[in-house]
DNA sequence: ACGCCGACTTGTAGAGAAGAAG
DNA sequence: CTTCTTCTCTACAAGTCGGCGT
């Protein structure tokens, strides 16, 4: 499947052969080693409110849930008692954010003043009335939509420059239910002894406790995590008696919530209808917002319930715990003239403002990592569709210049300056092999990397592997953690600079020293209006799609080997891309049910040849038989039906075996142009549903609309 | 130049719904 | 109808990248 192959003609060398089908790419299961942290969490704890609690993270671990629910703002966090300057030098993270108010609120550059112009323009006031909760059966009354279907953006004015929107209105976002204390018979049991808890942190072990089947719950990281951070929310008198995890008796409360899972999953149907009415309600109240007069459906309105942080890999927080977002750390972005959301009784948004410049509804602060959540739209949304739109046109754009950028890049690996050598190379490799761009990385994330971040460990040289020469070994853990692993045969002059690269380091050092994505996208910006490290990605992968499609596509096919094809094209891309997934736990056995099937209609197809032939002969005999000749072609139209049965299982079985351990989901919604799916399925008439399911065609209904049978990429 | 921050896209896992098999 | 499988959808973590302040 050289799917690149033939395309980028590499001169000066024989590095076309990719081999692709030789990469054997594993999920790495990490190994959660102790990496113990110290003893600084138990220094939060005990310094709880001391002047020295100066140790990492202070502010990410001060517990915010120690602030009672009315109170009204951030401001009690006790500031005072809190060093944020001395002794930071060892302390990175500590100042990304402060818990003062306005330094809590995203500084936006410009938002104070919104251009004149946008007031003319907002429009009437807010259909989807701000309401403190849901009101089951009673929807907010829908007004008619404009003349122009939203979702034929491209036909309407575009805003200027750097503005998302004219006016917006949403009811702000959802909110997850409260904690539900256990029943008084669920007892925990510390050191063999019935322990009283208070409610957070019985809360807060319930968290662990849903977990106990889970692979989490046996790393030592996260166990030391979680540990460290109940500890630090405890009352006094808890602090005093639960001081180690595994004295801990969960086993009550983690046989109660599989009993409510079970009870869950056994609902009857007038419950599960029940509930369905219920969060229906809430979609239709807080799935829904009104943007430049057109109502659209919001992404993720709920807010993200509290519980154990779930770091992907080897990272370094997985364990802590993520708290529960109160009103107070919510900050509501609408248009301007437009009345707030509702807050819950009681409690008050953190802000409201008004910038246009942006496209979230709201956001807060999550407090493991201190990074923003945000509450977004749909990708159905214009919002989301124009953007997508626009990569792909960038990434299209790219296809007009990519030869002479190739040009470019190959010279260069000649350069004698060492920094654009190694962007030479290192861009070479995020066109060839769709590489990510690689940003740097703090210590407390997993430790992963990407082209510019690849250090000289990642990397093996081998003059000669197998029957091709300077191949490039590749095996690191990319994005979540995954494998990457691949033996490319590259460019002559790119394998030689590799070894200078190589030479006199480390295995922890940086392959590409001198360079960062900064520098490789502020070069790539000169190259071509918009370019990034991401656009070759994307480039790469539709471009794929479509020359896999052009090639393999036979115009006879029946309809499942035109699906077939397709499955193959995108399969391709997804290879290509490295998007992979986990082998389904009972995946031998689907394969042998399905061997058993197949064999099954097999025999069924020798047994229906029998009677055809039978019943055929008798026929043949008997022309004029008026009964001879219906059962004739009863049994011959029963015949091609099992055939056709049989084909389509023959057909199953190897598009599962080839979709073993690769993903197609994540290229056909990021990476492929959608104009390129619905122009082929145009071209063969294949209906649209068989390659796109119904929130994918939601999502492409510009492409649908926009693109004939004769798009060409 | 560089590090941090904010906003937005990309990516996998897992829950839940729907469908097929027994 | 129940049970097992498969598909769909949501959740939320983890990337990318531009811009700002220093």
């Amino acid at each position: 499947m050289g799917a690149k192959n033939g395309v980028k003609e590499e001169p000066t060398s024989s590095d076309d052969e990719v081999p692709l089908a030789s990469r054997k790419r594993k999920k790495l299961v990490p190994k959660g080693e102790p990496q113990s942290e110290g003893s600084e969490s138990e220094a939060a704890v005990n310094g709880n409110s001391g002047e020295d609690s100066d140790y990492k993270n202070s502010d990410d671990d001060v517990p915010l849930s120690k602030r009672k629910a009315e109170s009204d703002s951030d401001d009690e966090i006790p500031l005072a008692s809190r060093k944020r300057k001395g002794g930071s030098q060892k302390i990175k993270k500590q100042t990304k954010y402060d818990s003062s108010d306005e330094e809590n609120v995203p500084k936006k550059k410009k938002i104070k003043k919104e251009p004149e112009t946008n007031n003319k323009k907002v429009v009437k006031r807010t259909i989807v009335p701000p309401k403190g909760e849901a009101k089951p059966g009673k929807k907010p009354k829908k007004e008619k939509e404009p003349d122009i279907p939203i979702w034929k953006w491209w036909l309407e004015d575009k805003l200027p420059e750097g503005q998302k929107w004219r006016s917006l209105s949403h009811s702000g976002p959802a909110f997850p239910e409260p904690y539900e204390r256990l029943p008084g018979h669920i007892k925990f049991k510390y050191d063999g002894k019935v322990f009283q808890l208070s409610e957070r942190t019985e809360e807060n072990m319930s968290f662990f406790a849903k977990m106990l089947d889970h692979d989490y719950t046996t790393k030592v990281v996260f166990r030391k995590n979680f540990f460290d951070d109940l500890r630090k929310l405890m009352t006094q008198e808890e602090r005093e008696v639960l001081k180690k995890l595994e004295l801990c008796d969960f086993s009550a409360m983690h046989q109660y919530y599989l009993e409510e899972a079970a009870k869950r999953k056994n609902r009857t149907k007038e419950e599960k209808e029940e509930l369905k009415v219920k969060n229906k309600a809430i979609a239709d109240v807080y799935g829904l917002c009104k943007v430049d007069g057109h109502i659209q459906k919001v992404g993720n309105f709920r807010i993200e319930p509290p519980g154990l942080f779930r770091g992907r890999g080897d990272h370094p927080k997985q364990g802590k715990i993520k708290l529960r977002t109160p009103p107070e750390s919510i900050i509501i972005n609408i248009g301007k003239g437009e009345t707030a959301p509702k807050c819950p009784e009681g409690h008050k948004w953190k802000a409201v403002q008004h910038d246009n410049k942006v496209t979230w509804l709201a956001c807060w602060k999550e407090n493991v990592l201190g990074n923003f959540k945000y509450v977004m739209l749909n990708p159905t949304s214009k919002l989301k569709g124009e953007k997508d739109h626009a990569k792909y046109e960038t990434a299209r754009n790219l296809k007009n210049c990519v030869e002479k950028i190739r040009e470019n890049y190959r010279s260069d690996f000649q350069s004698k300056e060492m920094m654009v050598r190694q962007r030479a190379v290192a861009l070479y490799f995020i066109d060839k092999l769709a590489l990510r761009a690689g940003n740097e990385k703090d210590d407390d994330e997993a430790d992963t990397v990407g082209c510019c971040s690849l250090r000289v460990e990642h990397i093996k040289l081998h003059e000669k592997w197998e029957d091709k020469e300077f191949v490039v070994e590749f095996d690191f853990l990319g994005k979540d953690s995954i494998r990457y692993q691949n033996w490319v045969a590259v460019n002559k002059r790119v394998y030689k600079n590799l070894k200078i690269f190589v030479k006199d380091k480390e295995p922890g050092d940086d392959l590409f020293d001198r360079l960062n994505t900064s520098k490789m996208n502020e070069y790539l910006g000169t190259l071509m209006d918009g370019l990034t490290a991401k656009v070759f990605r994307t480039y790469n992968a539709s471009w794929t799609l479509q020359q896999q499609l052009q090639e393999q596509t036979d115009s006879k096919s029946d309809l499942p080997n035109l699906v077939l094809t397709y499955n193959r094209a995108n399969r391709a891309v997804a290879v290509l891309c490295n998007h992979q997934r986990a082998a389904p736990k009972t995946f031998d056995k689907q394969m042998e049910n399905l061997g058993n099937q197949k064999d099954a209609k097999k025999e069924d197809v020798a047994k229906q040849k029998g009677v055809y032939k039978e019943a055929k002969n008798y026929y043949r005999h008997h022309r004029n038989n008026d009964k001879a000749k219906k059962r004739y072609e009863i049994e011959k139209r029963k015949l091609e039906r099992l055939q056709e049965a049989l084909l389509k299982l023959q057909v199953k079985e190897t598009d599962k075996a080839e979709n073993k351990t690769i993903a197609l989901g994540t290229s056909k919604l990021n990476y492929l142009d959608p104009r390129i799916t619905v122009a082929w399925t145009k071209r063969f008439t294949v209906p649209i549903e068989k390659v796109y399911n119904k929130t994918q065609r939601e999502k492409f209904l510009w492409a649908i609309e926009m693109a004939t049978a004769d798009f060409e990429w």
